[in-house]
DNA sequence: TATATAATGGACCAGACAGTCCACTATAGG
DNA sequence: CCTATAGTGGACTGTCTGGTCCATTATATA
């Protein structure tokens, strides 16, 4: 499609400071708006930076996206990996789906998943984004399915349960539940979507 | 936020074709591309007419868009009813989950779920629009819950069973799926999750 | 046939948008 | 202290977009 420049790591402090202040407050106006309501002139604004700044630090557009993207690939995935990190028992499960619905609620269910609803917006759009994303999501999944391992190796979870798949259904429940939560204004269907997901998983419990 | 003013049906029979023409070319084009990049200039190039049928027969731009909602959520759900109005067994669940694995492979699982993407892009953009949304997949979600209290009655479900909080587990599981198929243009993610939502509602099978 | 109203074409407009350009200031390293 | 380069401001441009306007043609009904 396009060729694609990037934009090269600022050589001074200042100018890192400064890039990763673009991409953060680039990423908080497209978590609340979607990627396709953000102007550069909005993002502009909400750093107090002027035109040639984005343009100093950004090749163009989707240059920015692109380290949009991955902020926010981090701040996600960060915010999973100490639940599946020291996975162990069920309450740590039950306490992972607490906290995603706590957090929904106390947005009022304004948004979804700032994974979820950029895919959605770029996929047909940028493939080079859409590639970013499918990597992003990949990560994710291995980091549930590493914490399922566990449960495994810990004979929690049955030897025949395939932690990869079951990941999956994870992550796709949890996107769903998300989207539909958004919808209705209401966190119920993604406490559904992660109760079904999470019975789901309990029904390779190992027998002992 | 702002009045909503609505177009009244065409008077003529010519007239009602001409905006029907016009609503299914943009729902069409709005599927594959994203409500975010289909502009009216778009709409009218596609279609053909001139900008002045546009708003002769749709009051603004946001009319067009519940128009094209509605059309895509009877194409949605007129795809679904038959299933779940003639569900019976086990294998009629099988086989709508390969309809739509199909389905989307047809399509080298570009784009999603026509009501999901639309979700996604307005919910918080589009308060009316976000609204008739949550109707489409309430009614959606209706649909597959009465496919199963036919299950319940016919005890092949357990008669403690709720198929309303089942269907919107399936439900999410679906729109979870699809997005990220889209994501990997590859239909397992979307294989998974179905397989997932169904082994759940058989974890619900009567004992008999 | 007359006439009101529906259907249609297409020029036009103001604002928003991504991206460009140039001038100026700050600063790091020789 | 010099100077190359980083950082910064902000005006400007061409294009796209939603929306308006007015003139013309078709058509239903009285």
């Amino acid at each position: 499609m396009h060729d694609e420049p990037e934009a090269p790591t600022p050589p001074t402090q200042k100018g890192r400071e400064r890039r990763q202040q673009i991409v953060d407050a680039a990423a908080d106006l497209i978590f609340d708006r979607g990627v396709a309501e953000v102007s550069l002139d909005d993002i502009r604004d909400a750093t107090g930076v002027s035109k040639s700044q984005l343009y100093h630090y950004f090749s163009d557009k989707s240059d920015l996206l692109r380290a949009v993207i991955e902020c926010q690939r981090e701040r996600v995935l960060s915010t999973h990996r100490p639940t599946f990190e020291s996975l162990v028992s069920w309450d740590d499960l039950q306490r992972w789906r607490d906290m995603i619905v706590t957090h929904q609620a106390e947005r009022s269910c304004r948004s979804g998943c700032p994974l979820g609803s950029l895919a959605n917006g770029l996929a047909e759009l940028d493939d080079a984004a859409r590639l970013q994303l499918r990597d992003a999501f990949s990560r994710w999944g291995r980091i549930i399915a590493d914490g399922l391992t566990r449960m495994v190796e810990s004979e929690v979870l049955r030897v025949d349960t395939d932690p990869q798949e079951l990941a999956v259904s994870v992550l796709a429940s949890l996107q769903g539940g998300l989207l539909m939560a958004e919808t209705a204004r209401d966190t119920r269907p993604l406490e559904i979507a992660l109760d079904s997901a999470i019975a789901h998983v309990k029904s390779f419990r190992a027998l002992n």
